[in-house]
DNA sequence: TCTTGACCTTCGACTAACTCTAAGGTTTAG
DNA sequence: CTAAACCTTAGAGTTAGTCGAAGGTCAAGA
């Protein structure tokens, strides 16, 4: 099947795969006579694996190396054992820094309306972002 | 002061204020004679006011229209509060999306012991990942 | 006075994980 | 036969910074 159709099926976006090839993390499917992309079952089973593997925010790089591992017959437990390990620490934190930044929200969502209520026209400085009582979520970072 | 110290004032680094300063969210500060940038209170309150924004997962861009309102004495609580109406719906379902995905990993590692257990040599062909099993958490927008 | 170390300057390159654009070739339905 | 929908490539752009190189400045100590 062609790439388009191995994307839906496997619930990535062709240009996903496509760069993921490039990245050296799928290996490149057959192609037929005019040059198209290819797919087997066994290809979309190797597509589906990548998704769910980044869909657990396992970096690329780490994905590349277990399907290697995984395309030897070899058993990646171990890293994937790692990885999960320490994602699952990063999202506990991350749950509870969005919770803070949720509640941040909330408040502020209920001040502003409050002060709107009070100066219809609104000539405020932004009192919202400018409100010093409020504590700040740490800045999470990109891969937390 | 100089931006080291204003940088530890604002809870910022220095590199980061001179990228903000760079893609035009900042004014550049006053220098001093051999061209050190020389923060003034009200620029840390700036700093400040930046921080805040963007630990709310506001974009830069936002934040430098926020800013250019702010300067100009006017009333950027419109766009703040769409701006909050937007982030608390987009963490609200992130969070919702961590919870399943955190699920997942205690539900995953807990199956990865077993299997150890059962093979401590391991020659599993990663069972883990392998497992269809589990319900995929919707793919995590960059900025959701 | 000299030197050492901490601080500052700029610019350009790099990061992750794609997404988008341009310019073109192929396939399929009507 | 043609138009739409699909595919190809290379290369640039995205976000929000971080890092490195090469060099200038400042304060303290010998």
């Amino acid at each position: 099947m062609r790439i388009g159709e191995a994307a839906e099926e496997a619930g990535l976006e062709a240009t996903a795969i496509r760069f993921y090839e490039k990245q050296g993390v799928l290996p490149g499917p057959e192609r037929t006579d005019s040059g198209y992309r290819d797919y087997s079952d066994e290809d979309v089973d190797l597509l589906r694996f990548v998704r769910r593997a980044r869909s657990l925010e396992i970096p690329l790089d780490d994905v590349r190396q277990i399907v290697e591992l995984r395309s030897r017959g070899q058993a990646p437990c171990e890293v994937v054992r790692r990885v999960m390990a320490r994602e699952a620490k990063a999202i506990e934190s991350r749950i509870a820094e969005l919770q803070v930044l949720q509640d941040e929200l909330t408040r502020l969502r209920d001040l502003a309306d409050r002060v709107a209520d009070d100066w219809p026209g609104g000539d405020c400085v932004c009192h919202i972002v400018e409100a010093e009582n409020f504590t700040d979520a740490k800045r999470r970072k990109v891969r937390a």
